[in-house]
DNA sequence: TATTTAATATACCAATCGGTATATTTTTGA
DNA sequence: TCAAAAATATACCGATTGGTATATTAAATA
């Protein structure tokens, strides 16, 4: 199944995936493209089918990347509170991991589909639904095992989590400043430890 | 010095900047300028020196909107405490306000000014500079006449309140979903009470 | 190795892009 | 009211846009 063309649309969305998650749909040309890939029109529309089938593949190969690199840091605990604790261990460090992935996604594109195109805007709210679900499914865990507080909902709590986080990495992009993430994953483990810790 | 010009200029914001809020700088053409406002090319060029232009005067004026509403919100309690209830109740309503401003500027710019276009990055990071400059006001303020605890770095409180804030507009956009702000503002509001409040 | 098939390159399309020079209209002030 | 000035409309520019039909090349298969 590893034909040429498999291998080549791969290569395109490594080199393209970052473009598009940077510039947005519409500020990525297709001249932007074939000029980074070194690849003509002809391998890319024999790849793709236009340019948003494109814009959607990358999108998701973009957040493909960023959930394999959580989900591998979160197996490093079996524990749910010790394993709340490592997501906003994963995001102390991820200005500089998102930085090659030309930012986060969910941002990024998330702002940028809005008004604009809808089925991108369909995938990125899929992609907050399944993350915000992971969460959650952690704190019942937790409950379950009496590691968390059964007070507390755990979606609720997820939302919030999820909240702050793309709070911190707006703010953190835009300014040009770790403070942000860094602090605000402070502020999210100490509710952790006051909200939910037993 | 109400010239022609001038009016038109002004009719020409009120159309456009919602547009380039709502659809960032490069999904914005000149056709779509022109077609809203009824005006040609010329009338344009008349008043903006490029599109560039036309797309810093559209940010500057929206925000301008928007920071003159906060600003009479705020007038309606002189105690710095009260402000800060009052900076969250604005908040409250602002996902129905803002949508007619195409969206959060601040937000929407941020995100689409990145790595695109200096200019305008540089402008939202001064309007950030801004609020987050008066916030801290307020609190220093509270803490000088004894309605908020020493204990508190004004600055850094500023900067968190306005990292969740900007989460929560984020949030409520992308998922079409009040809850968040809603949510986001009780919480912060939980932590003026326990964090600042004497 | 020869032939078929898959993959990529080339050349082209109409439409649109931002921008400008100039013509025309509208407003202003004497 | 009429000329000067300001403002707007028109017509055009080269460059670029996303996309396609076809030619060429590379790969797979027999």
């Amino acid at each position: 199944m590893t034909t040429k063309a498999a291998l080549t649309s791969q290569y395109i969305l490594e080199i393209v995936a970052p473009i598009f998650n940077k510039n947005g749909y519409a500020a990525t040309s297709l001249s932007d493209v074939t000029s980074a890939t070194g690849l003509t029109k002809g391998a890319i529309y024999g790849n793709f089918k236009n340019k948003e089938d494109l814009a959607i593949a990358s999108f998701k190969f973009t957040v493909k990347n960023m959930l394999k690199q959580i989900a591998d840091h979160l197996s490093k605990s079996d524990s749910p509170i010790e394993k709340l604790f490592l997501i906003t261990d994963f995001y102390r460090n991820y200005y500089d991991y998102s930085k090659q992935l030309g930012g986060c996604p969910v941002l990024n594109i998330g702002v940028d589909a809005n008004n604009q195109n809808t089925l991108l805007l369909q995938k990125v709210r899929h992609v907050i639904e399944k993350i915000q679900d992971q969460v959650a499914t952690i704190i019942e865990d937790g409950i379950e095992i009496g590691e968390i507080s059964s007070e507390i909902n755990a979606m609720d709590f997820a939302k919030r989590l999820d909240t702050m986080i793309q709070g911190a990495i707006f703010m953190t992009y835009t300014m040009d400043d770790n403070f942000y993430i860094q602090d605000t994953m402070n502020l999210v483990d100490n509710m952790i430890i006051k909200e939910l810790k037993i």
